[in-house]
DNA sequence: GCTTATATGTAATAAAACTACATTAACTGT
DNA sequence: ACAGTTAATGTAGTTTTATTACATATAAGC
């Protein structure tokens, strides 16, 4: 039997196949999952109606060695707290629904993305950005907020950074590259014709092309070096949504990065940007 | 004892408080985790090097009715994948642990916003957007990005929207605000001086302000309706990493209200947005 | 309707966890 | 330093829980 994150979901699909006693344990569990990780193998049977032995074969046929590493993967399932996992938002949805659907998209996105980084491509990537002459982030629509949160990020690594909108900036600046220069592209579907125009340029510079998009895009084909971002979205949906959330940090990572490449003497530095914030702010009460 | 999210992380934190025995029984257990959700008392007892009754006291101090009830609530914070719980990048950190960090601590913020939505308040939002004449998105700093992004979202509800970054124009435009204005003030901190003296201006109108930011801020003192991201932010940190990402969420959260309360028959206008942009990418190949 | 296979239950066995109590270690004040 | 006291830990027995082997019942095939 599949070994598949969420027990329920298996559970559910595999039940017309079940037998009689097979399927009144199934009803048991799916009535009350929660109250089935704490209970005995005694008081399920009784729940469900049938022998404690039923309860243990029903356990081993969903590839558990017994009841309690059962209910440990139960437990499990229900643990990640993610009900809905890549529902669409729908229309009958009250708000005691649609808000935990979207928090359980977000959070279901992020786990996934990080069960599959590019490690490589992102060690490249802070490889690029740390020996950079300048860095230029740029992004449309969903992506521009993503490319701004970049800029606000780089700036800190004392190297002149800056993000554009206008499509016609966008191919003047790729065209200028030089050694040194990154050109950091971001977007979602990696399909945007003015996106991957300024990539095409710029990668016909001596300036290196880093992409933050969907594998095998024609951004990415565009890029020296691209950092996949593969979340599926919800096709219903009208925005990006949860891949900016991946994609934001991914960004983070690379700071992250960056400043660890930059060492700890760099720590003064950070801590001095931060500081000239201060007086911008009402102090604590 | 606290009821937390992430059993580990009580443990490691009330670790100097333990005493002899149950620390043995601390450190056999964030050895490994993992194993611990699949052993028995006995053989943790083993492994610890103490006797079973210890396991089983241990197992009581923190929260559980016993031993098989601990292993359960193991596995559910293990279940979440997050090994790395608020805890900081540090410079001895290599490629495999601080994207995962990174990426563990944005995870388990939305975790805990989930947990603690503040749906109320989204309602009253979603019920001042969603009859808005005119909706402006104000934020700085990081949050300026988000104020993007926001802006991007909403602006597909037919209603203008417009985000501004300019001192200046804050204070202009909050003080133009009349019936029917949404003022949205976005701030992690909410102690921005700038955007707390608009947010004062504008209240002083007729318009609606609403501030998504922290609880209990100078900000949210000046808003008609307060949505509290109180996302822990590490103090180590140099930028505000997760409390972004709640704040991004909850605001696809308040964009899908908009549009549940839009009703069905709004879908096809969202679909002529989604189509317009259908020529601005290379096709699907 | 008999045979065979499958499904289910019963009862005994084994494993695991818990409790009460005994022992040991740590701490206090003299 | 030592006796008294308290907290910590362990031992052994008890109870609960889960598993296995086997018996019975049910369904399917001939």
């Amino acid at each position: 039997m599949t070994s598949e994150t969420n027990l329920l979901a298996v559970i559910e699909r595999q039940r017309p196949e079940l037998n009689k006693s097979e399927s009144k344990v199934a009803a048991a569990i799916l009535r009350n999952p929660e109250e089935t990780t704490r209970s005995s193998i005694a008081s399920l049977a009784a729940q469900a109606g049938v022998s404690e032995p039923s309860v243990n074969r029903f356990c081993k046929k969903f590839g558990a060695s017994g009841f309690p590493d059962f209910k440990l993967r139960l437990a499990r399932s229900l643990a990640s707290g993610v009900r809905y996992v890549s529902r669409a938002v729908e229309f009958s949805d009250d708000i005691n629904t649609f808000p935990r659907k979207l928090f359980d998209n977000a959070i279901s996105a992020l786990m996934t993305a990080r069960e599959n980084l590019p490690l490589a491509a992102i060690e490249r990537a802070v490889d690029h950005i740390a020996q950079a002459r300048r860095v230029f982030f740029f992004g449309l629509g969903t992506s521009a907020a993503v490319a701004r949160d970049a800029e606000h990020k780089f700036f800190r690594f004392n190297v002149p950074v800056s993000t554009h909108e206008d499509a016609m900036m966008l191919r003047m600046l790729s065209a200028s590259g030089g050694v040194g220069d990154v050109f950091f592209f971001i977007s979602h579907t990696g399909r945007t014709r003015v996106l991957v125009e300024a990539a095409q340029i710029a990668k016909n510079t001596e300036a290196t092309v880093v992409a933050l998009t969907h594998e095998g895009s024609p951004l990415a084909e565009q890029s020296h070096c691209c950092i996949n971002v593969d979340v599926e979205e919800d096709t219903d949906q009208y925005l990006p949504m949860t891949s900016r959330l991946v994609q934001l940090v991914i960004l983070d990572v690379l700071a992250a990065g960056v400043t660890l490449r930059r060492g700890e003497s760099f720590t003064p530095y950070l801590a001095r940007i931060k500081d000239s914030l201060k007086d911008t702010r009402f102090p604590p009460s």
